[in-house]
RNA sequence: GGGUCGUUAACUCAGUCGGUAGAGUAUCGGCCUUUUAAGCCGAGAGUCGCAGGUUCGAAUCCUGCACGACCCA
């Protein structure tokens, strides 16, 4: 079918069609004229002397012998085409049963409405802007197999309407973030994506080469020790929203190359944090939907503030059903992971333990937004001590759809503590645990200098993405999700 | 890493008990000036994911592999 079309187009070009001109100009978005002239009578829109010049693909195609409809599609909707043998003459209108679904035509045309009521344009010519070579899908069922949706975008953004709108709403969503933070006073920066120290997250980083250098580098798998350099230098409200990579799994909730938001404020603390995440993630809402009672895989999660809190160790007891006895007796929370079914490694210490009990018993429950505070010092090696119990840090992750969408902590500023974190983090990683954060001289020589008391937090994009466009996948909200290759 | 399911025409899908590979859309030809999943008549289109095995005979049964989806870890 293929070969077909490639032979119907060498024809053409023996003929002298130009397939492929770059000289055909629209004046107008196809929604503008919607928007402008879809509510008028025929008696109104024969007294329009305007014509308009328009460019799409034809989506469809449906032929009589002297006239012929068709939809062609543009950027911003789908009008319907009307071309007539004794308006376009005898050539002009054989030319039109050359063209096939899928190729770009330019058209320049009068409205009217048809017997059924929908806005057409009467074309008075058109032209062959791009020829397509490769039929397209199934006009009713669209692309529905979700490897070729993945694989090949671009057809699914042609066919499918849902598609487009998710990826809308998503530079909807990432346009309001930026707004949000500029109006508080936020500075946005790009900190380095390949770093010979990848730290700032627990994850296993990818890694490559710089010959020029004869250097290892890394992926980022987050931004965190720059920004917090930048509160050092300085720049007191910062954030950046760009990729981080991590190699992982991949999952529906897990891409190894995923966007996250994160900024930072000096002079503030976690407290702070609660409310700005409150106010951005409702307000984020209502922009993008028109309520805070969203919608997600049959779920209402209500979004309005202020939203539940309880503490880490709270919400082992009070939604995990453990005791303090279950919890922080090391043999008793080990047994307690394995009897779930999950492995415990000998050198993952209580804290991690007890996040694995969270993680099995807690998070699947958090459907309603839950901010959980005071996770233990352990599992929070960058996060300021809490003032009265050293063992747990003031931070706090906030859970919705049974899902971390945000990890927030005000900010360990003190080098001291910090190079013990850190060397807590190197005797994890010669044990054997691959995600332990490396030591970073350079940050610890930052943090010498003095950083401003200060409260950081980071959201991940995709997943919000996902919770404000019903998507049951992140594949679903990126544009490109990596697969393997096809053969 | 483990389990379940899927892979048949460009697309959406049938394919019974192992016995000639099917439909609709799309494409090509014909008819048709208000259709909109247009209609009617006709035609072409396939490495049945790949590689083995069982069998007189495999899309179908068996084994392995690849890719994907979902669930578990």
């Amino acid at each position: 079918m293929i070969a077909k079309r490639y032979e119907k187009a060498e024809l053409m070009e023996k003929q002298g069609i130009n397939l492929y001109p770059n000289t055909f100009r629209k004046q107008i978005d196809i929604k503008e004229i919607k928007e402008r002239y879809g509510e008028l009578r025929n008696e109104e829109l024969e007294k329009v002397e305007e014509s308009f010049v328009v460019a799409g693909r034809i989506m469809a195609i449906r032929s009589f012998g002297k006239a012929t409809f068709a939809h062609i599609q543009d950027q911003s909707g789908k009008i319907q085409i009307f071309l007539q043998q004794k308006e376009l003459g005898n050539d002009k209108y054989n030319f039109l049963k050359k063209l096939d679904i899928g190729d770009i035509i330019g058209v320049k045309g009068r409205l009217f409405k048809t017997k059924t009521n929908e806005l057409t344009l009467n074309v008075l010519d058109f032209e062959l802007v791009t020829k397509s070579l490769r039929p397209l899908p199934e006009k009713f069922h669209g692309l529905k197999d979700v490897e070729a949706r993945y694989r090949q975008r671009y057809v699914d953004l042609i066919v499918n309407p849902s598609t487009r709108e998710i990826f809308r709403t998503r530079t909807k969503i990432l346009k309001f973030i930026r707004k949000f933070l500029d109006e508080r006073g936020f500075m946005e920066v790009e900190t380095p994506m390949m770093q010979v120290i990848p730290g700032g997250a627990t994850a296993r980083p990818f890694e490559t080469y710089h010959n020029a250098l004869g250097m290892k580098l890394y992926l980022r798998i987050a931004p965190e020790l720059y920004l917090k350099r930048l509160l050092v230098g300085g720049f007191e409200k910062v954030y950046e929203i760009n990729r981080n990579f991590r190699n992982e799994g991949i999952s529906t909730q897990h891409n190894p190359e995923f966007t996250m938001l994160e900024f930072y404020m000096a002079y503030a603390d976690y407290n702070d944090l609660f409310k700005i995440t409150e106010e951005m993630f409702s307000s984020l809402a209502l922009e993008i939907l028109g309520t805070q009672k969203i919608q997600y895989q049959g779920y209402e999660i209500d979004l309005t503030p202020p939203w539940n809190k309880l503490s880490f160790y709270e919400s082992l007891e009070k939604i995990g059903g453990l005791s303090k006895k279950d919890y922080m007796d090391y043999t008793r929370a080990k047994q307690l992971v394995t009897q779930l079914g999950e492995n415990v490694k000998h050198y993952e210490t209580l804290g991690k333990v007890q996040t694995k009990l969270f993680d099995l018993l807690v998070e699947p429950k958090l459907i309603q937004p839950h901010f959980i505070y005071h996770y233990p010092t352990e599992v929070s090696p960058l996060s300021r001590r809490n003032e009265k119990d050293p063992t747990i840090t003031d931070r706090f992750e906030l859970f919705i759809a049974g899902r971390e969408m945000a990890n927030a902590f005000s900010e360990l500023n003190d080098p001291r503590d910090q190079r013990k974190r850190f060397e807590e983090q190197i005797k994890e990683k010669a044990q054997g645990d691959e995600e332990a954060h490396f030591m970073d001289e350079d940050y610890i020589r930052a943090l010498e200098y003095g950083m401003p008391p200060a409260a950081g937090e980071g959201i991940g994009i995709d997943r919000l993405v996902m919770l404000l466009t019903d998507s049951p996948s992140i594949r679903e909200v990126i544009l490109f999700p990596l697969l393997k290759p096809e053969k």
